[in-house]
DNA sequence: GCCCAGGTGATTA
DNA sequence: TAATCACCTGGG
């Protein structure tokens, strides 16, 4: 199905580091992992692509690009006098929020910590394989990414094999916790950003790092700021120490600016 | 071979 | 409330 969207570049979010099942597979193609779905997608140019899924799958990807949103009115946050984020905005062209899988983010985001964004992918694609369904088309042979059930399904020995060392434990205990009814994530929706926040951090091996990344790019609370060190040296060297006032609406947003571009450029 | 990675929980004062 | 430290392990 070929579409015509604005403000949207794939190799951007594909980089980002709120997903990491992403993939540029070659040259503008890309293989795009959620749950138990796998799209494919062929970039044409700048405003057009060629979605190989069907008009009712693609409402899905609509909303996991969040595609209702019209992105144009972030880069209007930024104040005249900050050349900084105008520069951190032009070099992020088509930089989305996605919506992605609660559960998903959950697990990839205890994953994340003190590790590479490429590290976190290895883990999380050995644990699909050794847990996740299988998912056979005509691109290949993938895996969907494992239910709390699947995942618990491994010995500990295996969950250890994928890379994940001390992290290992809060995973286990996080499924045992969600499978016994304890989080209901779709209903942590309703909750303010606070509530939001403070309830993931009851989760162990959840901080608020983890938690605010979990808020942003799963509930998309887009006010909610993860502070990493990259994001804590921006505010440091550019803003005294804290995020300016103008910006607290949609701080989230604002944040992958930066990091988008401080990751690639130095400051 | 070494250092550090988009942190967190436990312990201490 | 804040500072300090150990922690698994894969990449660069």
């Amino acid at each position: 199905m070929i579409k015509n969207i604005k403000n949207l570049n794939l190799r951007t979010i594909a980089n980002s580091g709120q997903c990491f099942r992403m993939y540029e597979v070659e040259e503008n193609v890309f293989n795009i992992f959620s749950v138990d779905k796998m799209l494919r997608v062929k970039v044409l140019n700048n405003n057009t692509f060629d979605f190989d899924c069907s008009e009712k799958e693609f409402k899905y990807y609509s909303h996991y690009f969040d595609l209702s949103d019209n992105y144009d009115k972030y880069s209007k946050v930024c104040k005249k006098s900050d050349k900084f984020l105008k520069k951190c905005i032009e070099f992020s062209n088509g930089l989305r929020i996605l919506n992605q899988d609660k559960f998903e983010m959950i697990i990839s985001f205890i994953i994340s910590q003190r590790k590479s964004v490429k590290a976190i992918q290895t883990s999380i694609e050995r644990m699909c394989k050794l847990s996740g369904k299988k998912i056979k088309n005509k691109y290949g042979e993938f895996y969907a990414f494992p239910s709390a059930k699947e995942i618990l399904k491994l010995s500990k020995s295996k969950l250890l094999s994928c890379g994940m060392g001390y992290r290992t434990d809060y995973i286990i205990e996080f499924c045992k916790d969600y499978i016994a009814g304890k989080y209901d994530l779709e209903a942590m929706d309703k909750l303010t950003d606070e509530e939001l926040l403070n309830t993931l951090l009851t989760i162990k091996g959840v901080g608020i790092k983890v938690a605010s990344c979990v808020a942003l790019f799963a509930y998309h609370r887009m006010s909610i700021c993860p502070i990493d060190v990259w994001i804590s040296r921006v505010l440091d060297k550019k803003y005294n120490g804290k995020i300016p006032k103008e910006y607290e609406k949609y701080a989230g947003m604002i944040q992958q600016y930066w990091f988008n571009y401080t990751r690639i450029n130095k400051i």
